[in-house]
DNA sequence: CTTGACCGGTGACCCGGGGTCATTTAACTC
DNA sequence: GAGTTAAATGACCCCGGGTCACCGGTCAAG
């Protein structure tokens, strides 16, 4: 009849158990990622993201102790995410062109603007109303993430060494974030730039990116 | 006696001519810069800028209607400076190299963090609450003096292209909002920054900058 | 010099949103 | 079924951006 009993656990009213807990807390990261998708961070309120999955605002609290913190750990789960992802890509073939790796990278990053638009907000934001723990923890996993992207690259690209690997990431994070920050703007600034003579400062995010880290590899291979 | 004859003009308690106006408008710039480069956005507040200059908070807003604007008028004028400056360098000399380059633009960028650390707010934050027409004027500024920079780049290097110009100061803007805000970290960052294996995080703007830029033309140059 | 209109300055006030906590009550235990 | 625990609630606090009715300095006209 009406029961639930094939259906996949409901989190019962009070969640006392550890996965219930945990299932709430994903629901809250789910709302939380989908009003960002829809708007900005400013414009997301701690009350809608309560509303969104009926519960009350101080519930919300009680899983994040702040709205920076919140997103912080929404970053986390889809930075890990992508490095996975990037890093499977990264671990097939042998050798590879260093446009061929620009264009991994840019594709890998369609459909994240998630990802990138909140990469794009940790420092300035998101580690601003933190625990030391938090930042703590985010800044250790993206370590780690990191050193097996260096060494893939390595791989792939034997020209680069540990050095000039990490540093590459560096570069690519900085270009990734810039570039995102440029490309998806203000619907004030929108408006403007769809102004013809305006086209320098339209920025096509996948290209462009593509574009930089080729050239970025073209400079170390010429070394 | 205690006659200010002698002394630069002081403002009057009503400005009311448009000089005065302006006066009263560059004092409140100045209090809100130092404000800032002593804090963050987040954190200067419109009253304190009042305070620092002996005004009330309402007097602020006779001058700027929002907050952002506020702030994206002192990154406008800081733009503008720093332009000034960089395309005054690049009027020197005949050919350069790609690294002389990088450093003069790295170089360039020593000391106006305040205009680096504004720069990366500017899609985020200022422009988010601020009127179409003071985006607009602040764009076709940015405009203005991108096109002036990217003649004098390609007389300094000539094996760029029009195209191939606009797209570098692109990709080094792209570098400089993202290369500043992984340099200058939260308080609570910093703390974490400071363990020894987070070294790979950790980014001296200035040596950052300069590599990156090399790179790309090394790039540019060897295609 | 006096007067009155103009307009820059003021600060009490409004309001929206992050964050708190005493209270309620679902969930579990015996 | 009674008792215990702690998750959830929402009224409340506080802060900071932004407003506006009022104040009073300035100056042109008389």
């Amino acid at each position: 009849m009406a029961g639930a009993l094939a259906a996949k656990r409901v989190i019962p009213l009070r969640a006392r158990r550890d996965e219930d807990k945990e299932a709430r807390r994903r629901e809250l990261l789910d709302a939380a990622r989908a009003l960002f998708e829809a708007t900005s961070f400013a414009q997301v309120k701690m009350a809608d993201v309560a509303a969104r999955t009926g519960l009350a605002k101080g519930t919300v609290f009680l899983y994040f102790p702040t709205k920076e913190a919140l997103f912080l750990a929404l970053l986390d789960d889809l930075l890990t995410a992508w490095f996975a992802k990037l890093n499977g890509q990264l671990s097939e073939g042998g050798v590879w062109t260093g446009h061929q790796l620009a264009r991994t990278v840019a594709l890998s990053l369609v459909g994240e603007e998630t990802f990138t638009r909140l990469l794009a907000l940790a420092q300035t934001v998101l580690e601003q109303n933190v625990t030391v723990e938090q930042a703590r923890a985010f800044k250790e996993r993206v370590l780690v993430s990191m050193g097996t992207t260096a060494a893939l690259l390595q791989q792939r690209l034997p020209f680069l060494t540990p050095q000039t690997a990490v540093q590459l990431i560096r570069h690519v994070h900085a270009l990734m974030t810039g570039l995102r920050q440029m490309a998806d703007i203000a619907p004030v600034a929108r408006e403007v730039l769809t102004l013809p003579h305006m086209a320098p400062l339209r920025v096509d995010f996948t290209a462009e990116l593509t574009a930089a880290i080729t050239t970025l590899l073209h400079g170390l291979e010429a070394r």
